[in-house]
DNA sequence: ACCGTTGTGGACGGAACGGTCAATAACTGC
DNA sequence: GCAGTTATTGACCGTTCCGTCCACAACGGT
C-alpha cells in the first residue's frame, strides 16, 4: 500500500477513502486483469471461420512468445494472483476461475469455428481440446517462470499445434476422453 | 521463520546458528523438494520400454488427478515457489529451472523408449514432445489452483494423452516444429 | 460569501517479522 | 571431573507494513 501511494502521489489515507482497504483494491485491480485477459482472448479468436483455426494457432504462438520475451519472469498477474492467493482468498479462486472458463468456452468456439470450415476433425470433443490448449499455454507461463528457453516454450506450442486433430487422413479422436489403453 | 520456530519447538536462535538465514534455510527446503519430485518423476517413468507408453500415460493422468484431489490448492512448492519468487531470487529461477529440464530430460527418455517399442511415432520429435506434457502438466496443476473442476483437468490430461502421435496409421508428426500452415 | 460534504495527506499506533545476542545448557575429548 | 567447544533459547532491536485518524483543502449548492 506504501508503495502504491508513492508510485500514484497519493496520500495512504485516500487510498483507504476510496477502495475501502487492501483486499478490495486488488480485487478492483485483479477483475480489471481478468476482464482484460479475457477481451485480448476474444478479440484474438473471433472472427470468420475460415479463418479459426490460424486464429487458434497464431493465439497458442503467442503464448508462448510472450512468455518467452518477458526475460524478466513479471509473469501474468492472473496466473501469479491464483497460485499464491488462492490457497487462502477463496475470492481469487472464483474470480480466477470465472476467468478461465471464460477463456475456455472462447478457446472451444474457436475450435467449433475450425470444426466447421473443416479444419479441425468434427469429432474432436471441443471443450476437451480447449482445455488442453489452455492447459498448454497456462504450463507454458509456468515453465517460463522457472526460466525454461525460450526454445524450449515454443517447441511445446508448436508440438501442441502439430497434435491438433485435423480433418481427413489425420487421426481419429473418437474416445479422446478416454482412450483403450492402460 | 517464527512459524517455523514454533512448528518445529526449535528456538530461532537455534534455526539461524544452523542454517544461517532465512533464504539459505528455504534453499535447503526448496532443494530437497526438487530432487523429491525429481526422483518421484524418475521413478514412476523409469522400467522396460514394453510399458514406456503406459507409464507415460499413468503419469500424466496421475498428475491430474493428483491436482484434482488437492482440494485445498494447497499445490506444488516447485510451481508455487517459482511463480512467487522467481521473478527476485535467481537461485530460485535456476533451481527450478535445473528440476524442470531434469524432468523433461526424464520424460523424453520415457517417450524415445516408448519409439523403440512401437507405441510412440518414432518421426516424432520426443523432446519437443516431451516439452509439451510437461507444459500441459504444469498448465494443469496451474488450472487446478485456479479453482477449475476436476473434470476439466482430468479432460485436458486425457485430450493429451489422445493426441500423442501413436505408430502405424496414425498421424505424421513430420513437421512438427514448424507445421505449414500459419 | 458561507457551510456542508467530500476528498486528501501524512503522521501515528500497533502488530508482524527478520535477525542478533548474551546467557545457559549440552556435550566433547582428555 | 573438568575445561573448552558447541548448541539452544527467548528476549530484544530495528524495520516494515497495515490501517486509522485528524487536520486541512477542494468543491458545490444556495
Amino acid at each position: 500500500m506504501d508503495a502504491i501511494a508513492a508510485a500514484t502521489g497519493l496520500g495512504k489515507g485516500s487510498l483507504y477513502g476510496a477502495f475501502g482497504g487492501k483486499k478490495q483494491l486488488f480485487l478492483r485491480i485483479f477483475d480489471s486483469y481478468c476482464t482484460g485477459v479475457a477481451d485480448a482472448v476474444a478479440s484474438g479468436l473471433t472472427g470468420p471461420d475460415e479463418q479459426a483455426y490460424v486464429r487458434l494457432c497464431a493465439h497458442i504462438r503467442a503464448g508462448a512468445a510472450g512468455v518467452a520475451a518477458d526475460s524478466r519472469h513479471r509473469g501474468c498477474l492472473l496466473a501469479k494472483g491464483a497460485a499464491e492467493l488462492s490457497e487462502h482468498d477463496p475470492d481469487v479462486t472464483a474470480r480466477s476461475r470465472r476467468t478461465l472458463e471464460g477463456i475456455a468456452a472462447i478457446v472451444a468456439d474457436d475450435i467449433r469455428a475450425a470444426q466447421r470450415h473443416g479444419d479441425i476433425d468434427p469429432a474432436a470433443d471441443a471443450d476437451g481440446l480447449a482445455a488442453l490448449v489452455l492447459a498448454v499455454l497456462r504450463g507454458v507461463e509456468a515453465l517460463g517462470k522457472a526460466g525454461i528457453d525460450a526454445d524450449r516454450l515454443e517447441s511445446a506450442a508448436d508440438t501442441a499445434i502439430a497434435l491438433l486433430p485435423r480433418t481427413g487422413k489425420a487421426r481419429v479422436t473418437e474416445g479422446a476422453r478416454r482412450p483403450s489403453v492402460l
